[in-house]
DNA sequence: AAAAGTTTGACTTTTTTTGACCTTGTGATA
DNA sequence: TATCACAAGGTCAAAAAAAGTCAAACTTTT
């Protein structure tokens, strides 16, 4: 098998197990796949391209590393999916995760998150009804999510 | 992790525990990180620069110290200034002419405005009681745009 | 055989770490 | 008061730690 086919395999297992997103220190992925460090530039180069769906980050000098980013476009979609699966209440718990996790998925931006979060937060809440609360909740929820992308 | 990195992070939880105010002394603060002196003027110099925000007081001679204050931002004081200057209740339009505003003056993003906008609308706080609307609404409002800088 | 794709390594650039030497306060002492 | 020692912090450049570039040499495909 060829080297940068090994390589890209590996990469692209690091981004499965890890959500999209995976870190190396050049000179030691390259050690322990036994090539030279340059080696990994070109496939990072010629494989993990934007136009594939992948964002490369880098910083030299000491505590150097690589960082490879598996974006999935059509963003809106799934986040339009996350949202039509959604009840018509939520607690803030809930939102929270949902939100943690769309960060994390890098669908939406923290700061974007944060803003959504406190306007659905119980401090933001704390003049609606209780028996509503969680219904007004996912209203708002959804609204914000929309624009949140 | 690198050791810039962990003076860094250092500093920054003290002036989160101290209001913005950090005061150290250089070699007590070396040493306990396990670096060398000059280092924390590395870190001071790279990442606690005027631009990002910060002020950097020192002495020399017996009894010195280094002071690192952080300012505040003042287009965050500027957004509280606007929220402490709110009443209790808002309308929609009132609403969306501040937002107007603020991306105007350039204190905070279209797409920020746009999901604090979506999240006071008249849609997305339908379950909202007529008469608390304007109350509820003027909640939200406060709170996300706290996160909208 | 030409074109396209891989592999390698020498050289470059960036960032961090370290250490030798410099400057400035403070306080003691002649 | 002038001077001296010591206690801090400041500066700067060299060394080290990574990653980036690019072109030459190979391999594979067409």
């Amino acid at each position: 098998m060829k080297i940068s086919e090994l390589i890209a395999r590996e990469i692209i297992s690091m981004l499965e197990e890890q959500d999209g997103i995976a870190e190396i220190k050049r000179n030691d992925f390259a050690n322990k796949l036994g090539c030279v460090p340059s080696q990994i530039n070109y496939v990072l180069a010629s494989r993990f391209t934007p136009e594939q769906g992948y964002v490369i980050e880098s910083r030299r000098g000491g505590g150097g590393y690589i960082k490879i980013t598996r974006l999935c476009r059509d963003k809106k979609s799934q986040i339009m999916h996350i949202i039509d699966s959604l009840g018509d209440q939520i607690d803030f718990y809930s939102a929270r995760s949902i939100l943690i996790n769309l960060c994390y998925q890098q669908l939406i931006e923290k700061k974007a998150a944060s803003i959504v979060l406190s306007a659905v937060s119980d401090s933001a809440l704390k003049g609606v009804d209780a028996e509503v609360r969680d219904k007004v909740r996912a209203d708002i929820f959804k609204n914000a999510l929309v624009m949140a992308v």
